[in-house]
DNA sequence: TATGAATGAGTGTTCATTCAT
DNA sequence: TATGAATGAACACTCATTCAT
């Protein structure tokens, strides 16, 4: 079921025009604007501005389980394989949705309805799978025992870092995220850190 | 000189309210409303909107700078000494102005005339603070020999984890940011982490 | 192509405000509420309270000359007959807008953007007009040998007088300005200047 | 009784600004910035800003009234000569006073207090004046029979002529009406005109 | 499905004015 | 006599949204 010419355009712009100024600083005549379409289209297509936000950020919300979900699908016996190939899977969607994730990871440190009742929804899952996993690693040997929360708070960061501090992170790899070239310098950092701090047994899987 | 108390009150009602709801997402009479002064007294002491923005982040960045330039003052002869120093110098700053560190750090990826031209202004002369302090470090022998960029682009994510990943902070280190207790917590983290990477000598500086 | 009832209830109402209360002192509120609509309809329609003032002046100004160009199209022979058509249609043209013509006369000698740019433009239209048709008058020898310039200021004065010195008009005609009888009695009046003043032979074209 | 420094300034700037911007368009802050003085001595001195546009605009009409009876103090018994010297001293009155003359004759059309109540008071007696010489001057035979209605339009066009049509003024004297130069070519226009209609007896009176 | 017209609430800002000093 | 601080009301304008078509 393909989403109409007129909802796509709205939705891209909507997107666009959140990362640069951010969902309070645009304005829907600035998305209607720039999707050319009349502003009415957002209020039929998504009830309104709210709306057309919670529809986006609930699309990348889902898309970000459904990653998880297709890490989990492929019966991999390995915690070390699971958790690396997770890793690269949630790079390469961010880096695919990188004006999304931006604007996601810097709006929801924000006070609103969004962020305290439908966002914590899909996160719960996120430590969830992530809880599971570590604890399997660990029982199995094949990881350090290391604090959840700990990790947890690091992991996140590697994984926001490229979005966030945009400022260096161009210079450090010699391209922007943007880039696809980006995933495979960034991601092998990433790695890196892993098999420093959570992996036993030396190493890479193959990428 | 004192500032006047209107001005402060202003001030205060406009870091707490652009940290819980951003900047396009507070009006001038929120503030006032929470400063509990006419709204046109923005106007009288910042022009507008946008000059009240401007003093806030000056404020902030001209102490951040500040807090280098202090430690330069005492003449340490050790890199990483200076190095120790200036991290708990800054962590305590921004630990001490926490909600404006949280709503700089956040604001400043949005698209605006401050963030294009005021902002760099500062960022680089924080930039050029540690490139001296490397370079000086990796020539003593003090330092392993790091790419700068890459040193930068993981030392700025240390230094803003715990004012952009709140949700997972508090559980780690079993408190908020706010506490100052924090402050010795997360400031080991970090001492830890430039041991890993930086120090080639052993043995940590007390705190 | 009709304007909406909205747009012609702004124009009429700022028409008369601006009349009676000058640009300045009229705001868009006033407008509104006299026009009987919601005040956003003026950004709506003209953009801003300067855009509404524009098309107001532009679309004086364009009647004003399309009143010279009727007059050309009839393609009169005798310099005095059309200059005699010009100066009754320019005042019926002038009774028909009174408001219009008497806010226009008293804030074009203000310091504007519009003033400095806009009426330049039509201004040098008219003055053309009856530049070509007092040459030809007095190369003809219809016409006395006259000063452009002096006979301009005092054509203009004879044109505007009604709509400026509105506190003995009145009196001496027995009637206002709106009345469709003053039409023929000031008209005679500029008139009888022309006779004394231009024309080398005498007796009137039949009004 | 000199006024003081703070006040004369203040008056200095309105007239400048409410010639340029209007009444409406000058802010007391325009006004209070261009002389150089606090805003709030504006209304220490006047009241409030109203007071000060009746300050001005009764020193403007005091003055033009002192004209008319120093005219009448020199006990002329000529209405020719009394006549010849009024328009000259009005003149003169209005280029020294240009600014303001330009400002009174603008703003006398809009709907305000003090166009209801005070101006009209003063205008009054110029009426008088004239009514009075006009009497004298016909019952002597030294004047043609005129109605004094449309002498008096007449001749206050004639006065205001060079502050409202300013556009081509200029030209038509090769000067400006600041000019002093100015006062002299476009007296004399002016008695040419009363010697066609109003002297009985032809032969200007020296001036 | 899509739009132009229209609105009421809210935006940042300016206004003339007051008042303690 | 003169001022900086402060205010409430008003300013022009933008906002997200509704609705008839």
């Amino acid at each position: 079921m393909k989403e109409s010419r007129t909802k796509q355009s709205i939705i891209d712009a909507a997107i666009t025009l959140f990362n640069t100024k951010g969902y309070a600083g645009t304005s829907v005549r600035d998305i209607a604007g720039r999707a050319k379409v009349n502003a009415a289209n957002i209020s039929y297509y998504f009830t309104n501005k709210q709306g057309l936000l919670e529809y986006i950020v609930t699309q990348f919300l889902d898309g970000y389980i459904r990653v998880l979900e297709q890490v989990l699908a492929q019966h991999l016996t390995s915690p070390k394989e699971t958790m690396l190939l997770t890793v690269r899977a949630l790079l390469r969607y961010q880096s695919e949705n990188r004006y999304l994730t931006r604007f996601f990871y810097r709006e929801i440190s924000l006070d609103s309805v969004l962020n305290r009742e439908l966002v914590p929804l899909y996160l719960s899952r996120e430590r969830q799978y992530f809880q599971v996993l570590l604890r399997t690693g660990m029982e199995s040997g094949e990881f350090h025992k290391v604090s959840f929360s700990v990790f947890m708070v690091q992991l996140k960061a590697m994984l926001q870092a490229p979005y966030l501090h945009t400022q260096y992170i161009s210079e450090v790899l010699y391209t922007i995220p943007s880039d696809p070239l980006f995933l495979g310098g960034y991601a092998k950092e990433v790695e890196k850190w892993l098999e420093h701090t959570l992996f036993r047994t030396a190493g890479l899987v193959p990428s």
